[in-house]
DNA sequence: ATTGGTGCAAAGCTTTTGCAGTAGC
DNA sequence: GCTACTGCAAAAGCTTTGCACCAAT
């Protein structure tokens, strides 16, 4: 009926909790709570991550196909509209940054093209400092 | 050594250059062919697109994960800078715009982050005009 | 005659699902 | 005592790969 409270969704979040900042894949959680002495079911990362994103806690990112999922603790706080994700082409590293301009350039393209751009859902592609170099 | 040139290729090219005006799966181009009776292994045709958008002559696009990934031909034509792609996350549909700001935003971000964006090859996800109104 | 391309089936990957057992309430 | 939740393994679904054969040059 209503939602009961388990050790392992208690440690689920609480992991994605401490490690916010960062992006996490279920295989991240997993892995990180059998070290910790911790260990859930993968099937049960999953099923509860899916829940949390319902709910609007976690976000999920789709970086990339064929590469696990992303996700990340939002909190109850409002979403980051100036908050990007960067995938270097060249090494794969997953890059974040701030940028308030950007997100003034969507709110124009959206009054010019009437296309909202979603810049959470949106990964920009190219290639980073340190691959840039040569 | 060089590329050889073969009906499956052939067939296939035709296929994206007739139909991918939005954008097709590997699925939707190996059915079409098998009803046109010019069978092409779903094998050959995804080998094939990977060198078509290694090329650039194909875009691909990723939906949403655990969705087979859609294609379309771009052509030979110059890749433009100016030139982005916008996936409607609500109805699919592909659109592309031009704009010259967008271009200096990622130019000002490549001096301040030091990350260089490809926006010909970064998709903008959000919502379409005809998806915004409810 | 080389050797790149194709077809088939099997494997690879992430994610989902079925089911029996477990643990909140 | 219900029944939601968990763990395990198997299934699902898209894409890739190994391998033997075929065909373009």
């Amino acid at each position: 009926m209503s939602e009961r409270n388990t050790k392992q969704k208690s440690v689920i979040l609480k992991c994605l909790q401490e490690k916010s900042g960062d992006h996490m894949t279920a295989d991240d959680i997993t892995d990180y709570l059998k070290k910790k002495k911790m260990p859930v079911a993968k099937a049960t990362v999953y099923r509860y991550l899916a829940r949390l994103e319902e709910s609007g806690l976690v976000k999920k990112y789709i970086i990339s196909e064929q590469q696990p999922a992303c996700y990340q603790y939002l909190g109850g706080s409002e979403p980051c509209l100036s908050h990007f994700h960067l995938m270097c082409q060249v090494c794969g590293q997953i890059e974040h940054f701030e940028n308030d301009n950007l997100q003034k350039m969507f709110g124009d393209i959206k009054t010019n093209e009437g296309f909202f751009i979603d810049g959470r859902k949106t990964v920009f592609y190219g290639t980073c400092r340190n691959c840039t170099g040569d």
